[in-house]
DNA sequence: TAATTGTTTCTGTTTTTACAGAATTAACAG
DNA sequence: CTGTTAATTCTGTAAAAACAGAAACAATTA
């Protein structure tokens, strides 16, 4: 046990509970990241039991909380030698996370509201009736996000490294476009 | 009054509906999500009666929810002609609506945290007691967050049409990378 | 300054969500 | 098979959030 309580050091209880708290602000319910917190933290695959004893919450809880997360794939079950039980543990590659994360996110709550948009713009477009602006809006409203999730399925199959040099460049990335220098940095 | 009720047109009522149930899984509730919906689609600043009128809801909730749109600076006040009640029109620039959602979100929900881990990787740099992977992986977490929210700071501030042609772009990006047959496309 | 109209804040209720503990189901070992 | 332990699902309760209506507050104009 490398790691038997990590809410006995004060700044990984600080990380855990403040990960907790700012989780209710990112969709997820304090349980659920406070788990995440910890298995992120933990150098070992935990088991269900131990996340129970060191968090303090109930065992239906975190049976719940460790299914969202791997709805999420950032934490993934694993087999540990000689123990009948099952151990988690976190992706720590964090723009593995990231991208997980955003892909779970987009697909639960842009997908929909596209997949809608499409629909009413269509019915809009041969609705002679529709007030103009409404048609208009709509139509730009599903032009702009589909546009944006295209340009994010791309880029999240970019290679890491090619991402990584990408957000080093930051703004500078707007002087490599060519044909224009009416792209300031 | 150019539209009488909005909610009388089916895809308005469609989008203002569906808004509204997607609001809650955007981080603001139904009544805010409406509220925005609605002012988006009409082609005249409301008054708040307007709004109680037309989506049903009690006056001081559209009170509320007209003051967090503006917290996101989605939606503003505006003065009209010989009518001494506040009206309110949103925002229907889709890039400039991202970027005002975008910033807010950002300084609510992230900039908290990294001040957090900065606290903390400077606290456990320092603490020979630490677990060596809490170190590591809080002080990984700080930079990474922090190298998004520079990137982003940056990216932001770009003009308009480059930020278009950068998402024209998508994975072709990173064909212009220079120094390297390494990004593939 | 009083009356009117509009806006925000406050208070109690309803609805929703999070959660603990119990019951059930599944997996395994003897 | 049967006893045992682990894991999930179910159910009731507690906590939090959303909301309506009333009250308080502000601004405007007669």
């Amino acid at each position: 046990m490398t790691n038997g309580a990590l809410l006995d050091h004060p700044d990984a209880k600080a990380f855990i509970l403040h990960w907790g708290e700012m989780g209710t602000h990112w969709g997820v319910n304090r349980s659920v990241a406070q788990v995440h917190a910890l298995l992120y933290l933990s150098d070992r695959p935990l088991p269900a039991d131990d996340i129970v004893d060191q968090l303090g919450l109930a065992r239906s809880n975190v049976s719940t909380g460790l299914k969202e997360l791997q709805g999420y794939a950032i934490v993934r079950r694993v087999h540990v030698e000689g123990d009948r039980r099952d151990h988690f543990v976190a992706e720590t590659d964090l723009w593995e996370m990231l991208m997980r994360i955003s892909a779970e996110r987009k697909r639960r709550e842009i997908d929909p509201t596209i997949a809608l948009l499409a629909e009413l713009a269509e019915r809009l477009a041969r609705d002679k009736s529709a007030p103009p602006q409404v048609r208009e809006r709509v139509t730009r409203m599903h032009e702009f996000m589909a546009t944006l999730a295209t340009w994010y399925e791309q880029v999240r199959h970019l290679p890491k490294p090619t991402l990584v040099t990408l957000m080093k460049l930051g703004a500078k990335v707007a002087r490599l476009i060519p044909g224009g220098k009416k792209h300031k940095a």
